[in-house]
DNA sequence: GTCTATATCCAGATAGAC
DNA sequence: GTCTATCTGGATATAGAC
């Protein structure tokens, strides 16, 4: 196996301290520590600390620009790819929410990158708007794509596909914040989504005409 | 007007830089500043500053736990009050959630503590777990209830009624966390809860046999 | 109970040898 | 590119006068 570059470690280690202690908190010297060299290395790859923590941002950016294009997490622009969700039964709705929930608490830099977001969002106000865009805006999009489609298809009942989504997607999104803090209630949390999956097509399908 | 005494100007003044900056982002120095007094007065009244931060945290209990009392956020134990919301036309229902939201925001005290803890959570686990107890847990809890009165009371159809609490209630605590974030997205939120309430009401009340 | 002065420590950052 | 040694500033906290 080969090694990182020492960049790439100063890098993650910086994350993984700062999503848990959070910028302030977290001293060079203890960065460079869990990199496994000395303090001043740092500063031959970055300028200062603030230089660090901008380049951890800049790569979650290109990173997330990339699997945006990957993924085709912008259904908009893959219309082919929504029907794949909807010809879905429950059964699968419910394992693909699951695994969606799985994928995004899994994934270590990500979710690294999401923790250090949610204890600095206040410090910036441009760490805040990428927080509400990312985390929020763009699930709320996505899924009213899809929800639109579903009400176009006549799977689920005509009604406002923004306010569908919004409930389809929020309790996923709150639990995401609960494992984030405690991952012991990933379970409890499966579950939930589990019931709240099952709850809302009973609900819509059966109101079906 | 009354002045406050120097101890609470400290707990408020440091709860309103911790909130913004992070506990380690904020000096002694800053704090005893926005007070209005030197650095060294703080130790007349906190050991350390950790103390100061553990009284924040003590004083948020108390309030929190007066609020339980006063309000009977409890639903639970004060079934009286349940019918109360679920009597609401649906034009009232909406108004009653907006106005939840609008108080979760506007609270100054309440809303320091919240983005308070939302930087600090991982730092302690026990940060962690009043946070999912207070803020997510509890919420759904008292939902649930009434939920559960609504399906007994042929208000909504047979159903999982924590699932629908879930469903009824995350959106509004997402949306609290986006206007923590960016205040400027109130107007939106409003609409946005809004739009759920009728969409969750009609799809609900019509599924009605 | 608040101040000024100060002790002590540790952080971020640099210099220069290897 | 990494080290040791060091500079400098700012942090928490204390001492002692008022």
């Amino acid at each position: 196996m080969e090694k990182k570059p020492t960049k790439e470690l100063f890098l993650i280690e910086a994350l993984r301290l700062f999503a848990e202690r959070g910028y302030d908190a977290v001293s060079v010297a203890q960065i460079a520590s869990a990199v496994g060299c000395s303090a001043p290395a740092l500063y031959k790859h970055f300028s200062n600390k603030q230089a660090l923590f901008d380049a951890i941002i800049e790569k979650s950016n290109q990173a997330f620009a990339l699997r945006m294009g990957e993924f085709g997490v912008s259904f908009r622009n893959k219309p082919e790819e929504k029907s794949q969700f909807l010809r879905f039964s429950e059964e699968e709705q419910v394992k693909m929410m699951q695994q969606f929930f799985l994928h995004t608490l899994d994934d270590e830099f990500p979710t690294l990158f999401r923790k250090m977001m949610t204890v600095e969002q206040f410090k910036r106000e441009d760490l805040a708007m990428v927080y509400n865009r990312r985390y929020v805006d763009q699930q709320f999009d996505a899924f009213e794509a899809l929800m639109q489609e579903a009400i176009d298809k006549g799977i689920y009942p005509p009604g406002n596909a923004r306010a569908m989504a919004i409930q389809y997607i929020s309790p996923v999104i709150v639990y995401i914040g609960v494992c984030d803090r405690d991952p012991d209630k990933k379970k409890e949390a499966l579950q939930a989504i589990d019931e709240h999956i099952r709850q809302f097509n009973n609900i819509y399908r059966q109101s079906n005409p």
